[in-house]
DNA sequence: CCGCATCCTGAGCGATACTG
DNA sequence: CAGTATCGCTCAGGATGCGG
């Protein structure tokens, strides 16, 4: 990493700023980086969106989720617990439950989430049409 | 999986219909996935968020991008350009020169990309902070 | 019911060197 | 300038079994 950094000392390195990141200082850079990648975690995304109907216990998102294995569901909702975007309240009960609930943080990336969401769902065909479309022109 | 088949047969899979992926039918969930596997990828986000300048050459993205290798931008671009989210313009010349684009379709992406980035931009901060909180409350 | 620990595989990715 | 080709590794993530 930084492998322009010997070269122009002084004018740091502007050729980065002109990028997506341009907005945020250097420091920044890996933590947004690290923020991203988190978001786009296999399952950050469904497990945010899937908890948009209000307070869901563990077995709950398990069964939401088609496919997800207890323990990706069990880091993801370590990860975004730690992050502060899911709340955790555990019940003195038994049998045992936990629930889980988006923070007001978190409810301000599930809209985005959301979104995407929505938008794989509204052009995954279209997609789907062009590649098949690239495939037999460059067959 | 599938823990619940043997349930009820005649009501396929109700639970997993109330997911985040419940508007859409079942068929289409795996397609869903990809693309947001995809949308996922360590670079896609960036590359498409980095092509809202206007057309933008393979060198000039490799610098608006630090820290990504040839390779990845290379196999971005391909899928982005095999999805039909940007198009590629090669000119016949001596030096040679590609520029790559945002079509139609990539810009509806590039909006929601460029959100989530922000949205990692403003937050990073206090995810930090919640995550040192949990670490500290934790140890 | 709600997890955590362990083992294991392969896709994703970076580094490096080479071509039209 | 704009890629391609090859190697090697890390680590996300699935399967399984145990513990509170």
């Amino acid at each position: 990493m930084d492998t322009n950094a010997g070269q122009v000392t002084g004018k740091t390195d502007t050729a980065a700023l002109l990028g997506p990141c341009a907005r945020w200082p250097v420091e920044d850079r890996e933590i947004i980086r690290h923020v991203l990648d988190r978001a786009g975690d296999k399952w950050t995304a469904l497990v945010i969106a899937a908890l948009d109907d209000g307070p869901l216990r563990y077995t709950d998102l398990l069964r939401r989720l088609p496919g997800i294995s207890q323990r990706m569901l069990t880091l993801t909702l370590r990860q975004l617990h730690r992050d502060g975007l899911i709340s955790r309240t555990a019940y003195a009960e038994v049998p045992p439950r936990v629930e889980y609930v988006l923070t007001p943080l978190g409810r301000t990336l599930h809209d985005i989430v959301v979104s995407l969401i929505d938008w794989a769902g509204i052009h995954h065909d279209e997609i789907s049409r062009n590649r098949s479309r690239f495939d037999a022109a460059t067959k």
